[in-house]
RNA sequence: GGGCCCGUGGUCUAGCUCGGUAUGACGUCCGCUUGACGUGCGGAAGGUCGUGCGUUCAAAUCGCGCCGGGCCCA
């Protein structure tokens, strides 16, 4: 085997071309596990469906969490031997392209309006063709192993067809209508409905403004002079006052309330109030919901443009009175000078000439929470308006059912209560958009009879009205929310609504839904209800939340910061590579917590690349090309030394971990026990002991040694490929073929721990051998001696003598002994000008005549002995307070052993310094 | 208003469910090495675990309060 390895570790010379052979051979795809013989029809099986990205989307830092966390998953799985799927796609994400097509067409001076709907549609897929090549490389760049030729478009034939399925079905049970209601709407960029999640609450620095009602009494009738006249309420004697954050909505006002108690406008209850500006008489209701202790303890109702006015309507049959147009500018017809003002304009203007009236009679800052809309920040303006809405509490029940019974688990177990919480109060979802890009809603009406039509499914447009056989007919000029179709990705992607589907057969219901918490609610929530409605199943067994990828101090990445380049996922990958990028993201990943992502770990993860990629070259290049090495469980047992016995034992415990560490997406102490396993055990001390052998001319049994260095290689390249796919992919095809059972390290099967190495005895033994080459390097150290002066060892113990004949030569290499001065015995007499070693109760001599600084031995045991003493001490007091009646035995017992040890040690040292 | 998360050496971080000597990384300092390692190895310094009280033989860990940071729902 010859080994055509660069000196150093190059991501730019692997990644691109292992993931287009990956690519080319097929491997992604479930039928390659079949026609490798590695999977049939009995076999386990695997599916995971991807968090669909934005066609318009980037990769970013988020994405690089969802694809390597996914991957990780998929990879692992698919080593496991379980047929595998991994499907991915993309989103049309209606209102965020949309207005990215509304603005680039701005841009060449297109005003989308004008171009009409068919146009902007044309245009809109001309832009996907475009981007969507673009975010699907990107995530290619990650190495996931996706399915390919199974990636779908929420747009496709086939997901259309779902959709109009999946509302067929939901509106001919009565779970979708349509009605008027109140919605939040967005009158910003969006100009559409949106449903609750999509705002945010912000909270706004406003005034609650006092504002006098006149009211209509027999001495004054209304009034006489126009308004912003100083004498509009001219002669008026009564006044209601209420109080509003929101003066500008007075001109929809259709009643002032109050409640039955109150001192001053109970008397008023049944009256007339005269709105401002308008004139309109308007009743003086009285209504439960007005808090007498806010504000005047009066309120004015504006049904169409707030929620709680709007119910109130709705109780006492009030008017609803629509002000302003899809914009928030004030429609014509209420009062001249403020027709077309914009909302805020519009208050302005109110608000003065309320002032020149004299109605204004106090104003208060106020804090108050506004909505805005999530994506372009416009306040929201609730506006009643007809849309179409799911009827989610009878989805919610079983949802939360599946929940409830373990069917389905949620990762982190604490965000179950968030689930739980959102779910029991959940509103309906409205889920029409005002917008052209989407899968329209499958609903004609008939222009003469009025007839709603909800066709068949496989029915794409219809002509004729089935009632009044009129030829007359439109479609529902609305959208479906984006969520509605990605709501159905888990099956839609699988051939539903053909169950018969080979793809649904086989791996519906899918296995994990991975994704961030903040999309619990949008999506899974979504996902659940719809799934078990329209599948009968629960889409996934699990759910697993990941957390934010924040920067370094725990901020929000967004584009205006400083250096985002170090955060760009696109950057970090060219510079670094995709498995530095993806280690960084799994080993510092905890379900449900965010992450803040350190940019100078990457550093070190790439250095970690490198270091594997050098103990490879050290592995391989000491195997000649011709060299047949044997596998592992060729070997004679009775040849394994003590580091071959330690290493077996310690990657074996490592697997058996890793196992548990999987069980329990705990990636992060996975990733951290792998890499202390390899650099601190594989290549610190079996590599370096490994080279005595190696290195020894009279030794004939190199096999043996060499067989342990690939077995454990092996065994690490497959632990780390669900991590780290590209390097374990190129350093797993140098090994030996003898080795590999499959075409690509994509298949080899997944390590089993061996418990029959596992050895605790042998590995603790190391520890201790290990302590002592530390000791005597120390001692070197202390004393100026080069590391390589060889120095006598004499060991005073009976109870390891065994051990130490056991590991007395890698002892005396690696710590460089003088082997004919290495002594071990019951007794030894402390030799004059040594240094004094002692643990675990073992004393042992460095005896140093002519290398020894007798001061310098003298700071060195007196600095031990002050640590020993110190800690005896602790001990002393524990042991001697409650500690040892009332804590356990076993604890009791330790500590008195620890005691008793140092003791000893304590004894040693200053015996060493009397005879120094 | 209700709920959730977080606060650990200079920096980031594990541990908290199940109480018993606080994990790792980066950085700093000292030394060694360069025939796998654009480096690597060895060693050192550095923490009253936000704060107060309580429970306990024993608290980073459990309970209550407070302070600070963040998030979700209303």
């Amino acid at each position: 085997m010859t080994s055509d390895l660069t000196k150093i570790y190059d991501h730019r010379t692997i990644e691109k071309e292992l993931y287009e052979w990956w690519e080319k051979e097929g491997f992604f795809a479930p039928e390659k596990s079949k026609e490798l013989g590695i999977t049939n029809e009995k076999s386990e099986r695997y599916c995971i469906t991807i968090p669909l990205p934005n066609i318009t989307g980037q990769l970013h830092s988020g994405h690089a969490l969802v694809l390597s966390l996914e991957d990780l998953m998929t990879r692992y799985e698919r080593m496991r031997q379980k047929e595998t799927l991994y499907i991915p796609g993309t989103d049309h994400a209606g209102i965020a392209t949309q207005n990215v097509v509304v603005r680039e067409l701005l841009k060449q001076g297109i005003n989308h309006k004008d171009l009409g709907r068919e146009k902007f549609v044309e245009k809109v897929w001309e832009w996907k063709h475009k981007y969507h090549a673009r975010i699907t490389e990107q995530s290619k760049s990650m190495g996931i192993s996706c399915d390919w030729s199974r990636e779908y478009f929420t747009l496709d034939p086939s997901l259309s067809r779902a959709v109009r399925e999946a509302f067929y079905r939901l509106y001919h049970k009565g779970l979708i209508y349509r009605g008027e209601y109140m919605v939040n709407w967005c009158p910003g960029r969006c100009v559409t409905a949106i449903s609750d999640l999509e705002t945010e609450a912000i909270d706004e620095q406003g005034h609650l403004w006092y504002i006098k009602y006149p009211i209509i009494t027999k001495a004054w009738k209304g009034p006489q002079h126009p308004w912003a006249s100083g004498k509009w309420a001219q002669g008026a004697t009564d006044f209601i006052v209420v109080a509003t954050t929101r003066p500008e909505t007075l001109l929809g006002d259709s009643a002032v309330a109050t409640v039955k108690s109150h001192p001053k406008y109970a008397k008023f209850i049944g009256k007339q109030a005269v709105i401002p500006a308008v004139g309109r008489s308007v009743p003086i209701i009285a209504d439960q919901f007005v808090d007498p202790e806010f504000g005047t303890g009066a309120l004015k109702i504006t049904p169409a443009h707030d929620p709680n006015d709007f119910e109130i309507g709705k109780k006492h049959n009030l008017e609803f009175i629509n002000i302003f147009n899809e914009n928030a500018q004030i429609l014509p017809g209420f009062v001249e000078a403020y027709s077309g003002l914009d909302r805020f304009e519009c208050r302005k203007a109110i608000l003065k000439d309320l002032e020149t009236e004299g109605l204004i009679t106090d104003i208060e800052p106020y804090v108050h929470a506004e909505p805005h809309c999530q994506r372009c920040h416009a306040t929201i303006e609730p506006r009643v308006s007809i849309q179409w809405f799911v009827k989610t509490k009878p989805l919610a029940e079983p949802a939360m059912e599946k929940v409830r019974n373990g069917e389905t688990v949620i990762i982190p177990e604490r965000e179950r209560r968030r689930f739980f919480q959102w779910m029991e109060n959940i509103h309906d979802w409205c889920i029409s958009r005002q917008l052209w890009w989407g899968h329209r809603i499958p609903v004609w009406y008939c222009d003469e009879c009025c007839e709603e039509i909800c066709p068949e499914p496989d029915v794409e447009t219809v002509s004729t009205c089935p009632k009044c056989k009129g030829s007359s007919v439109h479609q529902d000029e609305d959208v479906l929310d984006t969520w509605f179709s990605s709501g159905l990705w888990p099956y839609s992607t699988l051939g539903w609504p053909n169950t018969d589907h080979p793809d649904y057969k086989r791996f519906y219901p899918t296995d994990t839904r991975e994704t961030g918490y903040d999309i619990l609610f949008f999506w899974v929530a979504r996902e659940l209800m719809m799934g078990i409605e329209l599948t009968g199943k629960t889409p996934y067994h699990t759910v697993y939340l990941h957390g934010m990828i924040r920067d370094e101090k725990g901020r929000k990445i967004s584009k205006s910061m400083e250096n985002i380049d170090q955060y760009d996922p696109l950057i970090i990958i060219k510079d670094f590579g995709a498995d530095s990028l993806r280690y960084v993201m799994i080993s510092n990943s905890v379900p449900g917590l965010d992450t803040n992502y350190d940019p100078k770990n990457i550093d070190v993860a790439h250095k970690y690349c490198n270091k594997i990629w050098q103990a490879s070259r050290y592995v391989l290049t000491n195997i000649t090309s011709d060299e047949i090495v044997p596998k592992i469980d060729e070997i004679e047992l009775d040849k394994l030394k003590f580091p071959d016995k330690w290493i077996l034992s310690r990657l074996n415990s490592l697997i058996r971990d890793v196992q548990s560490y999987m069980d329990n997406y705990d990636y992060l102490r996975m990733t951290r026990e792998i890499k202390s396993f390899f650099w601190s055990e594989f290549c610190d001390w079996y590599i370096e002991m490994s080279k005595i052998f190696l290195y020894d001319e009279s030794y004939s049994d190199k096999h043996v040694q060499k067989a342990i260095l690939l077995h454990v290689l092996e065994t690490f390249y497959k632990l780390m490929h669900p991590v780290m796919p590209f390097i374990t992919e190129k350093l797993w095809q140098t090994l030996p073929d003898n080795l590999k059972t499959t075409p690509t390290i994509m298949y080899a099967p997944w390590p089993i721990a061996q418990e029959s190495f596992i050895d605790p005895t042998i590995e603790d033994s190391f520890l201790l051998m290990a302590d002592f080459v530390r000791e005597v390097r120390r001692v070197k150290h202390d004393f100026g001696i080069p590391l390589k002066t060889l120095v006598p060892l004499q060991i005073e113990t009976e109870t390891h003598r065994e051990l130490f004949e056991l590991c007395k030569n890698e002892l005396v290499k690696i710590a460089f002994i003088d082997e004919d001065k290495f002594i071990i015995d019951k007794k030894i007499v402390p030799p004059p000008k040594s240094a004094r070693i002692v643990l675990r109760g073992i004393p042992a001599f460095v005896p140093l005549a002519g290398m020894i600084d007798i001061e310098k031995e003298k700071t060195r045991i007196n600095t031990s002995l002050e640590k020993a003493k110190k800690e005896s001490i602790k001990i002393e007091k524990k042991l001697q307070s409650q500690f040892s009646e009332r804590a356990p035995k076993e604890l009791v017992d330790k500590e008195r052993q620890n005691l008793e040890e140092l003791k000893f040690k304590i004894e040693q040292l200053e015996d060493q310094l009397k005879i120094l």
